[in-house]
DNA sequence: GCCGTTTTCGGCCCGACTGTTTTCAGTCG
């Protein structure tokens, strides 16, 4: 699978061309056809074998040839030649806020600066006020956005930056000169994570939201302050930018910041080809000049002729191709959900009793819950062994007799073992109700041992449901090596679905193979690994990695009622 | 570089903020 890789090469051509000045839509280009691999449902290598790569959306004739002769050769011999014509470092120099591709340029041909550590040097022996255009102020700026680069390198997870942003729009929206104020950028998109957080108020007195916001506790500084939008960094390193327009443009300034930038793109293309210009502030007709009234979002779609596209979607602009045909899916919503089919108890390495989760599960309002303690290997959780296991059984017997308006399935998160194994014998697994297994041992396997060892348990005829199939923790620890082409080709083979585990430390399935999955019609379960009865309000988040991956309902397992789960479920199907 | 029920050539989104160059380019989203 080699998407990813081409992907980052096309990117990184983009790069080099703009630092060198390139025709910026030819930077474009490279970069739209970097985003369109990326996120293309299938392998670039079967698209190529049919010879329909340039029916890829941003793909022409000058990159298919490219893109082939890096498929056939393993070179790229354009992109060599580039890396070869600057120097490896002048690339980072433009992830310094307030550097571009223009500014790095003149520093390397002025200065002889060609990475990130000759350009701190620089600032600090005060040689950049040397250079025209830049003075005192740029060095001190660029030397906090160096020293901001080092301390925070990664992107931060979605289940950090939400519930922050969530905190400062609750404050603002308390604030008198406030009408409206929502959170926009990629955080309302749902990517799994952030570089930072875009909030959109409206109000008639910009100035004082401004005032305000600066003053927000827990501000280390103020990037930029202007009348109507500012920049701020949060001490725990998360940057905010705030941006105030008048009531009447808050839904197409809402449009506009939520983005992506792509989307945007792609959007107002739409509208010029159509005469209409659309900015931040609303919706023109260019030849009149006339403003059309946009009250909601889907007033934006709509001005172009297309049904409102959900956030979740908006991303390469292919979504705007396909709102065009009708091809928009209706995606799943959290309401949809009827139950959480992975979730622990204090039989094992829950916090909470069997029941309390159950209850929980009733007020969250769902039909079922399945209690899926981990399996003897994990001795660390206190894996159940067959008899304590039999002695849940009945344990949720008895629960089931006693409590209304919920049902608990039996269940187990099984470990696979090394050689694909499981660690609980068929017998006792034939006789749950679900079955989940997950890797949680020899994770620096290669990627044909790791494959085979999920295969195997796919192919186990007890295995209803491989969790958290990659094993990553986002920040913490990267995905497991597997071949995630031939799991999705197994499991809709065997017909075993595979988990979007919707703790926000995993989003595991992630957005892209989920949708993938659900091309190749695996089914997917959105699960929350609950260790506790709060955690099963992590749903939202698994929820939200579906809408990313394109999903409805029905391409989602607990969104069945029991009976049709247990009709879909492998030992129900007997 | 790509793309085409206005176009196979000539387009390719739109505006705020910063620093500093007295009039705007570069950067950012």
């Amino acid at each position: 699978m080699k998407n990813l890789e081409l992907a980052w090469i096309l990117a990184e051509i983009g790069d080099l061309l703009e630092l060198q000045g390139e025709n910026p839509f030819k930077v474009r280009a490279y970069r739209r056809a970097a985003r369109a691999i990326e996120l293309l449902p299938e392998d670039i290598e079967a698209v190529w074998r049919r010879g329909e790569l340039g029916r890829i959306e941003g793909i022409g004739k000058a990159l298919e040839e490219k893109i082939d002769e890096w498929l056939s050769t393993g070179v790229m011999t354009y992109y060599e030649e580039l890396r070869r014509q600057l120097p490896p470092g002048l690339r980072e120099l433009t992830r310094v806020p307030g550097v571009g591709p223009k500014l790095a340029q003149r520093l390397y041909q002025e200065l002889g600066i060609r990475n990130l550590d000759e350009l701190e040097a620089a600032c600090r022996e005060q040689r950049l006020r040397h250079v025209k255009g830049l003075g005192a102020r740029s060095e001190e700026n660029i030397l906090r956005g160096i020293e901001r680069l080092r301390r925070q390198m990664e992107r931060f997870p979605l289940g950090l930056a939400l519930p922050v942003a969530q905190q400062l729009v609750r404050a603002l929206a308390e604030f008198p000169s406030v009408q409206r104020v929502a959170i926009a950028g990629s955080l309302r998109r749902g990517r799994e994570t952030v570089g930072d957080v875009d909030i959109v108020a409206s109000s008639a007195d910009p100035a004082s939201v401004m005032d305000e916001f600066v003053r927000t506790p827990g501000v280390e500084q103020v990037l930029a302050r202007g009348d109507t939008k500012a920049s701020i960094v949060l001490k725990m390193g998360l940057q905010v930018d705030l941006r105030v327009v008048r009531d009447d443009q808050f839904a197409a300034a809402l449009h506009h910041f939520t983005g992506s930038k792509e989307h945007n793109v792609a959007l107002r293309e739409l509208a010029q080809a159509k005469g209409l210009k659309i900015s931040e502030y609303g919706i023109v007709r260019v030849d009149e000049g006339e403003p059309l009234a946009v009250a909601t979002e889907a007033d934006v779609f709509a001005a172009v002729g297309l049904p409102c596209i959900p956030p979740e979607l908006r991303e390469d602009g292919s979504e705007i191709a396909a709102a065009r045909e009708g091809r928009l899916p209706a995606l799943i919503t959290l309401g949809d959900i009827k139950g959480d089919l992975h979730v622990h108890s204090e039989w094992s390495d829950g916090l909470h009793s069997i029941e309390a989760m159950a209850l929980a599960a009733r007020e969250r309002g769902y039909e079922y819950i399945a209690i899926t303690d981990h399996s003897p290997s994990l001795s660390v959780a206190r894996g159940l062994d067959p008899s304590r296991l039999e002695e849940q059984l009945e344990e949720i017997a008895r629960l089931n007799r006693r409590l209304d308006g919920i049902r608990i399935l039996t269940g187990c998160e099984v470990d696979i073992l090394r050689d694909g194994s499981l660690d609980l014998p068929d017998e006792i697994l034939a006789r749950l109700d679900v079955v989940v297994a997950s890797v949680h041992s020899a994770m620096n396997l290669d990627e044909a041992e790791m494959t085979e060892r999920i295969v195997a348990a796919m192919r186990n005829p007890h295995v209803d449901i491989i969790g958290h199939p990659t094993g990553r923790i986002l920040g913490r620890r990267e995905p497991y090596a597997v071949d995630m082409e031939r799991i999705i080709a197994v499991a809709a083979e065997t017909g075993t679905c595979l988990e979007i585990n919707a703790s926000p430390d995993r989003l595991d399935l992630k957005d892209v193979h989920a949708r993938w999955a659900r091309e190749r019609g695996v089914m997917i379960v959105i699960n929350t690994d609950a260790h506790s009865t709060d955690g099963l309000d992590q749903m939202a988040y698994g929820v939200t990695v579906a809408r990313r991956a394109w999903l409805g309902k029905a391409d989602v397992l607990n969104c069945l009622s029991w009976p049709e789960l247990k009709a879909r479920l492998k030992d129900g199907r007997r």
